[in-house]
This record gives C-alpha cells, structure tokens and sequence, in this order.
DNA sequence: ACAATATTCTACCAAGTGGTTGAATATATG
DNA sequence: CATATATTCAACCACTTGGTAGAATATTGT
C-alpha cells in the first residue's frame, strides 16, 4: 500500500493521541453541537476549545455548518474507519512478521517431548 | 473503561502518527537491530533516530538490550494490539451513536414504497 | 595504552502545540 | 440603531518536537 494513501492518518492518529478531542468526539457522536456548546463542557476557555476542534477539522473527523453567528459541528466517522483499518492492518502485519522470525529461531521445543531427568 | 486504563495509549497514537516512526517498525519487525543499523536505513542523523527510536520505547512499542557498546532494539507489539483493540471500540461506539440518532431523526423513508407521480 | 566504534547527553534551532487574553467580525434582538 | 451573542483571528507564552552538531561515555580491537 502506498505511502500517498497513508499521508491523511498521520492527522487522525495525532487527533485522537489527545484525551480531550477523544473526549470531544464522544460528546460529538451525540450529535451536532455548537462550539460554544462544546465550549461548555470543557474545563477551558472558548478559544481553547475553537482550537481543538479546527485540529479535528484538518483531520478531516470533523465537518461545520454555519448556520447564522453558529458554527455547527458534526461527526464524520470515515476517517476513524480508515485509522482503525489501518492500525489493524499495519498491527498484523508487524506481529505477523515478527512471529515467524519467532519460529525461525526457537527451534521448534516440542511440548510433547519430555526434558529426560 | 476508565480513563486511567487509556492514558498509556496517548504515547502509542501519538507514536505511530509519524511516518518515520511507523518505518521504523516496519524494520522492527524484520527483527532485532542495532540503533546504527536502523539509523543507516534513514535520511537523517543518527543522533534524530536515536530520538525517535526514544519515543517509541518511551511508547512502549520497543524494548533495548544493551550488550556491550551495541544496543539491539525489539518490536514489542502488545501496546499495539492495545492501541488497535481501543480505536476500533471507539470507532464502533462513536459510529453506533451516530447512526442510532440518524435512525431517529430520519423518519424512516422506506425504499419499497414508490413517490407518487 | 591507544584509536576506532556505538551510543547517549547536552545544547541549540525552527516549527508546532496547548493554552491564555484581547480585539475583530458577523449575526441576532431590543 | 445599539447592544448582546457566537465565533474567529492575532498575539503571546511555555512546552514539545523533529532535526542538527558537538562533547562525553563506554566498549572493543590492535
């Protein structure tokens, strides 16, 4: 799989690595709140929050309707789709490597085999 | 789950959210390597890979074993089966939540019923 | 003992992050 | 119109990050 096509999780799994947006995606898959509303459950200051949220918007997990003087937010879950596909995918691939270099060099110890006392 | 239990996997999302980082792992998982080893593989110096490789054990994601003047660094995939485990429940929770309440606010508009002409 | 090797540690730099405050902008309401 | 509301923008701060270079440390080889 090419490099290209992995670029845009480099900003999903840097979203996610914080606790507050991780917390904000859960309020925000309660459905579509305002910034400010979101501002409200946050122990920070409005502009705190506002910055967060444009990091989850580059990230592509978040999208915002203007609707008026309010800025809407939604939850868009393709991307966490694709980070999760990937990490899993990545994760195997990884662990699959690593355990048959496993048995290339434990030398295959049979368990059914007892060590002679 | 409590918070407390997903404080270690901050390290691990922020981690792998560097391209260079998850490359390192890729060699990894080929096998033990020495710091200089995994360094001559990257465009860099070796003192920037022995920082990232840093962030990776500060992770958890590799473990290093001193022998003499050499250091071999080992894939330790457990905080990655972690990571993967976490995203995915979340990424169902988030995605369950979302499409429970479009269920609700879309009033069922039923595909075999035709629109009057 | 000496020189080469493998590595970290310290210091530095530019850029990014998480946070604040204050001003600016756009919209709604009296 | 004037004022309150919802929000961004700009500036700033302390800290982190990704990178560099140079000095220090530990080990090996001759």
């Amino acid at each position: 799989m090419p490099r290209s096509q992995q670029a845009g999780l480099d900003g999903v799994y840097a979203a996610i690595a914080d606790p507050t947006r991780r917390a904000m995606l859960t309020v925000l898959a309660g459905g579509e709140v305002k910034v400010g509303t979101l501002a409200d459950r946050f122990p920070m200051s409005f502009n705190g929050v506002s910055k967060h949220v444009k990091v989850l918007e580059r990230a592509g997990l978040v999208t915002r309707r203007v609707h008026g003087r309010e800025h809407w937010l939604r939850l868009k879950p393709a991307p966490l789709r694709e980070a999760a596909r990937w990490l899993e995918y990545y994760r195997a691939f990884w662990e699959t490597r690593l355990d048959a270099l496993e048995r290339l060099l434990v030398p295959r110890a049979r368990h059914d085999r007892r060590v002679r006392p």
